[in-house]
RNA sequence: GGGCAAUUAGCUCAGUUGGUUAGAGCGCUUGAUUCACAUUCAAGAGGUCACAGGUUCGAGUCCUGUAUUGCCCACCA
């Protein structure tokens, strides 16, 4: 005998997975369909660090492809473009510690040198984490794929900066901010991670006043003592001066708000040069700002013995002074944060440099508009709130980095007294500023851009970049993420969107959370928890990872992944395989579909559950509610269409029925799992073309009425729970209902039951509607117990029933559909009473 | 200090504008079968929906407060 349909005995990802990925990419499919019917749908996917690797968090991306890959079966010109990110600073310090492990720093190698081999390290490194997105199935389009140094997109950003500058929205400042030390730059307030730490809480003794510091070592950078005007005992003090310890310096003590009257002595000193706090008491009291810390972390404009310590050193030797001159008056713990800098972990240095910021105030106020009047929709909708929040609070933001890796900031400075010339020039072109300046009389600005000045403007540099800009791939459909950019990120794509296109980069936000461990805890390599995604989906495939970060997960929360929970995706798609493989089994040879025709109750149920489903899950994933689509899909699979139709059919199939049904699964499932759908599918003999591109199916023809078969599910529920609870084996079902007697062979055999008999008069167990088992006298007193269990059950839930319909107030004001649905509960409870209450009657 | 979440079965989580007797997966108990699938099938146990008030005919769902956990922002001399 042929074998026709030759599929494994179980599901193997690995026999399918690289092979249909390759299909996929080399027939074209994940560029846009210049034949689409509907208009482009867009998504530009966050791009992906060049050094990095997947990990756990990267999974949420399938919400992006899932989207995607619908999106393109409904016919949509469909748009996903990927991108690898340089990563700036966080590649710098990557590389950095390479170096450091052969004994070099990057001062050993020059700025050109070293930014020459980082970049070449970024371009060695980036094909793995895109073959690894590859291996997670995502259908971007590689061919457009961007890199955020590509000399297109700085070209953009370039002109971004320079049109920005024109319109007056940048400017220069001189202004305290968070510097690193090691990394030899500033950084933004987001950059910054505080950390508790235990330190000393010391008291100096500053003449007429007492003060509390953490930071003795910065005494010499005083520049007053303020005090709260409201300060009983302090507040006295205003005005008088009070002398700076080992050098004696007098300087004002002066009042400010600022100052909490109950933490430590009630007095502060203000170092302005050197304290976020201080520098804007400085600014309202026009006090001095004195620098003593230089940019690599070393004291200067100190006492000799000082000069050229570190921080730490200066702070011991300077303890050490005051202690020695009865100057330090009390030491005692205190718990406090201290600012980290996020990516090295050096601590924030906060001093005064010269750096460039962009005006925010005026740049938001569009972007907030934009989100108060939903030109974009945010989901899930409270980050509009945080983003608006965070939009009106935003400081001038810092754009210039003194990184060594990232985006040379294209000005040029004079470097002559020509009073006639323009202190710096804003230009990418050294031609042009040596036309301006003149040979040898400027010199190159070396700052880079803060990487999110450039990354901000990703959403149309891309398209722009691919000439998609112009062919209405712009603006975008959906901008799907991580929450934790929406304030660094989004909210600054939209600024500068609208600044340069006057239009929202993207229509939706979709914003996922953080996923966890199996126990909701954060994954860290510290804790041991990390679930490597590449290990789990080379163990259970990748539509099982794909399945469990998909399933059970909401927007913005976090999710929880497990291997277990993965397994268990796993089990359902070898449940859609063995289906598969069962369906295609059954039919004969050289059989061709046609459109499947409804002959049994069975059928009509399953046309209309599969109606359902589709109409359930299209609206699900309209509204990213991806988690109640593949739950709506795998209760279909397994629970309707394998547990009941598939089991039916054994009796007689309905070969075009099964075909229809399973082809509808897979393509609705297509988008959450597309391995194992395009795999059957390319097992499908009359199906040429591939899965991906297929229409997503439409609920039309299905609208049918599944109650005759209901009734027969619910007698083989019941009859099965029966037998199970007294084991019975084999058991007769006895019915006096014509209509389900006609299903008599599929109900003994779904039931398991010996025979179904039409009787005129039901005796026995009573299983509900028309249906009893046969059971002898001894067997029925056994249960009489449980029938009583029933009976007081049933009798509480009517009592509630009938307290509900004789409430005036529920009937008159509640939904006349509701009140409609409570009197039918109500009869059919009276009705399984009476049967209840006749079988206990028989038994006396 | 300000804000946002979460709190539902042993575990991890759903629960769409308030409307059946609150669901799923895993785990557990019992049973089955080797004929698509033991990555299986069937049956079952298990929840006063964190707590206290309130609104409503009706609250897991809305309001107020409390507690616990997590996250974000600001501050911390």
């Amino acid at each position: 005998m042929k074998q026709h349909f030759e599929l494994d005995k179980a599901y193997n990802p690995a026999k399918y997975e690289a092979k249909l990925y390759q299909q996929w990419e080399e027939s074209g499919a994940f560029k846009p369909n210049p034949d689409a019917t509907k208009e482009p749908f867009t998504i530009i996917m966050p791009p992906l660090n060049a050094n990095g690797d997947m990990h756990a968090g990267h999974g949420m991306y399938v919400v992006e492809d899932i989207t995607a890959r619908y999106r393109r079966m409904q016919g949509h010109a469909t748009l996903w473009l990927p991108g690898t990110d340089h990563a700036a600073i966080e590649t710098q310090v990557v590389y950095e510690r390479l170096l450091a492990m052969q004994g070099q720093s990057r001062f050993d190698l020059g700025r050109e040198e070293f930014s020459r081999q980082v970049l070449e390290f970024t371009h060695k490194n980036s094909p793995n984490i895109i073959s690894q997105f590859k291996s997670a199935g995502y259908s971007a389009d590689w061919s457009r794929l961007k890199f955020t140094l590509d000399p297109d997109i700085v070209e953009i950003v370039y002109a971004t900066f320079k049109q920005m500058h024109a319109d007056g929205h940048i400017y220069r400042g001189n202004r305290i901010v968070n510097w690193c030390t090691n990394c030899r730059s500033s950084f933004a307030d987001i950059e910054v991670k505080f950390v508790e730490r235990e330190d000393a809480l010391y008291t100096l003794d500053y003449g007429p006043v007492r003060i509390a510091t953490t930071r003795p070592e910065t005494i010499f950078a005083d520049a007053a003592v303020a005090v709260n005007p409201k300060d009983d005992v302090n507040g006295e003090l205003v005005g008088e001066t009070a002398l700076i310890p080992l050098i004696d310096r007098p300087i004002p003590i002066i009042a400010d708000e600022h100052v909490d009257l109950h933490f430590g002595t009630g007095a502060l000193k203000v170092t302005p040069a050197h304290d976020k706090n201080d520098y804007e008491i400085g600014l309202r009291h026009r006090l001095p700002e004195i620098s003593i810390i230089d940019l690599d972390g070393r004291m200067i404009n100190v006492p000799e013995e000082y000069a050229g310590l570190t921080v730490a050193e200066a702070r011991q030797a300077v303890l050490a002074a005051l202690d020695q001159t009865g100057k330090l008056l009390e030491t005692k713990p205190l718990t406090h944060s201290v600012g980290y800098h996020d990516r090295c972990g050096t601590v924030i240095e906060p001093l005064i440099t010269e750096q460039w910021y962009l005006r925010m105030a005026e740049l938001n106020a569009p972007v907030i508009k934009a989100f108060e009047t939903n030109q974009i929709t945010v989901y899930p909708a409270r980050f509009k709130k945080i983003a608006i929040d965070w939009l009106n609070n935003e400081h001038d933001w810092n754009i210039s980095r003194q990184n060594w890796f990232g985006i040379r900031m294209p000005i040029f400075y004079k470097e002559s007294n020509d009073p006639n010339k323009d202190p710096y020039l804003i230009t990418a072109d050294e031609a042009e500023a040596k036309a301006y300046y003149g040979e040898g009389n400027y010199r190159a600005e070396t700052d880079v851009f803060d990487t999110w000045f450039s990354s901000g403007q990703w959403a149309y540099a891309t398209l722009m970049a691919t000439g998609d800009f112009d062919r209405g791939f712009f603006p975008t459909s959906a901008m799907m993420s991580g929450r934790d950019i929406l304030t660094k990120w989004i909210t600054r794509m939209t600024m500068f969107s609208l600044y340069r296109t006057r239009q929202v980069p993207f229509k939706d936000v979709y914003l996922w959370g953080l996923v966890n461990d199996a126990h909701g805890k954060k994954m860290s390599k510290s804790k041991g928890n990390v679930l490597n995604p590449l290990e789990v989906t080379a163990k259970y495939g990748t539509d099982a990872l794909r399945l469990a970060l998909t399933i059970g997960i909401t927007p913005g929360n976090d999710g929880s992944l497990s291997e277990p929970k993965i397994e268990g995706y796993r089990n359902f798609c070898n449940k859609l395989w063995n289906v598969a493989r069962f369906i295609l089994g059954q039919l004969p040879e050289a059989y061709s579909p046609a459109t499947p025709e409804l002959h049994s109750p069975t059928d009509r149920w399953i046309m209309a559950k599969l109606a359902t489903t589709i109409t359930e899950v299209t609206r699900a994933l309209e509204d990213y509610r991806f988690g109640d689509a593949g739950q709506t899909l795998y209760s279909l699979l397994w629970d309707d269409f394998a547990d009941w139709y598939v089991e039916a059919s054994k009796i007689s199939p309905n070969h075009d029925l099964l075909i229809y049904g399973l082809e509808t699964i897979l393509k609705l499932l297509h988008p959450i799992a597309p391995f194992v759908t395009e795999a059957i599918w390319s097992e499908l003999p009359w199906q040429s073309s591939q899965l991906i591109i297929t229409s997503w199916p439409s609920a039309n023809k299905g609208r049918t009425n599944g109650t005759e078969f209901e009734a027969v599910r619910q007698t083989v529920l019941a009859a099965r729970a029966l037998a199970a609870e007294e084991q019975l084996s084999k058991p007769a079902i006895l019915t006096t209902d014509k209509t389900l007697f006609a299903s008599a062979e599929l109900i003994q055999r779904l039931a398991r039951a010996g025979e179904v008999r039409l009787v005129k008069q039901g005796s026995g167990l009573y299983l509900g509607g028309e249906a009893w088992i046969e059971a002898g006298d001894e067997l029925i007193k056994a249960r009489q117990h449980r029938l009583q269990q029933q009976r007081a059950e049933k009798t509480g839930y009517l009592k509630s029933l009938q307290a509900k319909l004789a409430n005036e107030r529920f009937v008159a004001s509640a939904p006349a559909a509701v009140v409609q649905e409570t009197r039918d509960r109500q009869a059919e409870t009276e009705a399984l009473l009476e049967r209840i209450e006749a079988q206990l009657q028989s038994l006396r």
